[in-house]
DNA sequence: TGTATGACCCTGA
DNA sequence: CTCAGGGCCATAC
């Protein structure tokens, strides 16, 4: 197995571990699996992520707490639709990280630890 | 081998 | 708030 699917696997399971209703970034997901900055790294392993692994893909978003597909896009609207149904709330198009992004401040690894290796 | 393209991010103006 | 510029890097061609 090569290291460079290690490092998907990695981030798979930290999105994996994204509690419902919550929402991490991709840049917040990158640093907790060990990547550094390399969020785009992350964008690429959710557009990679086998259908059948059924990751909360949904619940990564972009720093500004924004989707980060195209608006009027298909996918756009099929994340909005399922972070509404989880109760995530938007204002003007965006997420109040402080209020949902928990895999984001350190005091929130207090209160949710992503799952131990 | 080089250029273009992203489900990105941060800083500074 | 927006915008540009730089960083980042796997993949596609």
């Amino acid at each position: 197995m090569s290291a460079e699917r290690q490092l998907l696997e990695r981030i798979w399971r930290e999105v994996a571990a994204i509690p419902r209703g919550c929402v991490a970034t991709y840049g917040g997901i990158a640093r907790r699996a060990g990547l550094g900055r390399r969020a785009r790294l992350v964008g690429y392993a959710l557009k990679v992520a086998p259908a059948a692994l059924r990751l909360p893909w949904h619940r990564v978003v972009n720093a500004r707490g924004a989707i980060s597909f195209p608006d009027g896009s298909a996918q756009h609207a099929l994340q909005h639709r399922r972070l509404l149904r989880e109760g995530v709330r938007f204002r003007a198009g965006r997420i109040d990280l402080g209020i949902y992004g928990s895999a984001e401040a350190d005091l929130d690894a207090l209160l949710w630890r992503p799952r131990p290796p």
